[in-house]
DNA sequence: AAATAAATTTAGTCTCACCTAAATTTATTT
DNA sequence: AAATAAATTTAGGTGAGACTAAATTTATTT
């Protein structure tokens, strides 16, 4: 019989997953980083994961971690767990966005099929959460995302907020304050080299509003 | 800082809790059996459990556990949680009745406060569990329960169906089948000493049943 | 290219919650 | 009351998943 996914290692699965997105490998201490968790004991758990008869991660030393197929749906299977609770927390009982990411994380590992199911019935089938970001299909494929940060525009692009990072309730409580929130219309008024500070118009806002990289780092558009 | 109520301690407290309510002290066997654990290990976690500064539980060797009143206020929490949760899957996701149990079992421990007070609110803070058993209050008091065995009537005697037990989906789909659910009323035709079996007549059902002790020991009923 | 800094791995421990096998205690028969 | 059976506890062990401290490897400066 294959080895158990446990909890714990979901939570790598699904970090790995993340950070494989952007950086190609995920290395040891951004790992670490994520999880909350001391470097080494990443090092063992990357190993163990590595050395099944059917891994679900391909480890090399000093090279950090990639996902095998396997891996990447076991990956997929806690994502759309994931989105579609966060979604549902919202719909059915009112959580608001900032609310939604810790609960989530917790159920996620802990629901049914049948009740990831009934959820995605429940909701019509949503193509994302209600951060924007794309909730894995049925049968775990992740939907393709052509957008970019917003910290890439420079000055006079127009853009589409697409989606937002889910994991700093602080920060989504400022985006909502200032309207930068998913299928919003914004335009880039200035870009200051300096400090990478973007000043932009938020579609329905009257003033303008300065956000440094912290912010638009965490927005994603398509232009 | 007190030691962390872990989701095996809350399994613990919470079958201890069940047990205390029939048979006074919980048996060291009793509580293997419902853990599905080997007896000795249940000795070890109830003398971990006893023998801290602030303990959950009251411990004699060879004379059972018992719920100190910090204990008990734990297991209604983890109640709470489990009969609210069964109430919420079969109103908001369809769920069955005999579905909903082992979902709750997992997710009993996982969820917030705020989850749980969300839920109470958008199901109008029901008393009772989808089976008719009692939701402790949100100050983690249990409501009086006068119900008794279905078992302990006899010829003529006349009740009405309270609860039944939740843990076994077969008899669930039985009971529903035979209409033997929460607020109907039956009356007890023959009862017979040998086998203990009983025949009733189901309210709104044309033919008389009869049940064994199996059926009657898990169905509760006031007179 | 050597020196320093940063990232990573090794080695050795710890706790939790379980296990089995054997010993002991309590309960039940004969 | 002794013998047997059942329930419980003791003793010793395991695996998962974390930890710290020290060693090593890779990357970055000077």
């Amino acid at each position: 019989m294959s080895e158990a996914i446990t909890q714990s290692i979901q939570d790598y699965l699904k970090h790995i997953y993340e950070l494989n997105e952007y950086g190609g490998s995920a290395s040891t201490n951004d790992l670490a980083a994520r999880l909350n968790i001391a470097p080494a004991s990443v090092t063992g758990m990357l190993q163990k994961l590595a050395s099944t008869k059917s891994p679900l991660v391909i480890y090399k030393k000093h090279q950090g971690a990639t996902l095998t197929k396997n891996g990447e749906k076991a990956a997929l299977e806690v994502i759309r767990h994931h989105r579609l609770l966060e979604t549902f927390l919202v719909n059915t009982l009112g959580y608001s966005w900032d609310e939604v990411h810790h609960e989530a994380d917790k159920l996620e590992h802990v629901i049914s099929e049948d009740f990831e199911a009934r959820m995605a019935e429940a909701l019509g089938h949503p193509t994302r959460d209600p951060h924007g970001e794309l909730i894995p299909t049925a049968d775990l494929t992740m939907p393709a995302d052509e957008s970019c940060p917003l910290a890439s525009l420079r000055t006079d692009e127009t853009a589409t907020v697409r989606r937002v990072s889910d994991d700093d309730p602080a920060l989504l409580r400022h985006l909502r304050e200032i309207g930068v929130v998913p299928e919003v219309k914004i335009v880039v008024k200035n870009y200051s080299a300096f400090d990478g500070n973007l000043t932009i118009k938020v579609e329905g806002q009257k003033a303008n509003i300065v956000l440094g990289t912290a912010v638009t780092s965490q927005v994603f558009v398509d232009k």
